[in-house]
DNA sequence: CTAATGTCTCTAGCGACTAGAGCTTCAAGA
DNA sequence: TCTTGAAGCTCTAGTCGCTAGAGACATTAG
């Protein structure tokens, strides 16, 4: 049995966040001591490794709660894991897109600058006035 | 003199949106009618203009301030504006780089499924549960 | 004049935490 | 056994940039 301190140290999730997760029903009630604290078994201390891993990929916390709910189902199709999964891929993929365009229009935002007075030659102010001055749409 | 709806219309805000850029301090109070509504003029229709397109680049409602408050200032240096474009770009450049490794792990996650019983097949599953599973850090 | 549309203020909610106050419990050393 | 300091507890509120909704008032077209 763990305290909260020591998975977060094994998970590299912080303490507060353990206890939002379990807050927001992500992990089920740990048992406590006598003087009310958290302790934590090895399947939890695992969940919540499979639960960072996910956050890291971005997944938001709904999706995770649907792919534990799959995990404790197991009779329940794998093509539904695989939805989810794939609907995070898209999402990364659209922000992707985005934020590439971003940084072109950026890059030529930030290169254009002279450094001198701001009144009418400053490039970035001119840029951002006026969206003709974009290279493309965003 | 233009009503909010109307300066929504024209600078793609909503107009839930531009009350809260007021509330916020990034615009001015606007006059108002006898019945209290805000009327808008042209050089604040133009600043939601400046708002909207730094916005869509990405940009902090910080730093949108701050570079209000340059543009106001036209004495001081351009640099600050530069530097203000700069920190941006380094911003959309870190994110990009973290979404490039999310994705290349996604797909090769989504990729592996094979749509069949969830219990020990699942690569989704396996590969969420086990970081070793992963082909790169993120 | 009426009806429809627009606008007003105010509060609360989103997602995923994070920070802080004020208290209690635990574990290790003297 | 006592003490001390770290770690834990609950609760509330704040972060960012909006968005939604309630209930009331203003404007405008026909």
């Amino acid at each position: 049995m763990f305290s909260i301190g020591t998975v977060a140290r094994q998970t590299g999730l912080k303490v507060p966040t353990i206890r939002y997760y379990e807050q927001v029903g992500l992990l089920g009630a740990p048992e406590r001591t006598e003087g009310n604290q958290r302790r934590y078994g090895k399947d939890q201390v695992e969940r919540l490794g499979f639960i960072k891993h996910a956050r890291d990929l971005g997944f938001p916390i709904e999706a995770i709660a649907a792919l534990i709910d799959l995990a404790e189902h197991p009779d329940r199709s794998c093509a539904q894991a695989a939805e989810i999964a794939q609907r995070q891929l898209e999402d990364v993929r659209e922000k992707l897109e985005r934020l590439t365009r971003l940084e072109a229009e950026l890059s030529r935002i930030a290169k254009g600058c002279s450094g001198t007075g701001v009144a009418d030659t400053c490039y970035v102010m001119a840029s951002l006035a006026d969206h003709a001055h974009c290279g493309s749409e965003h």
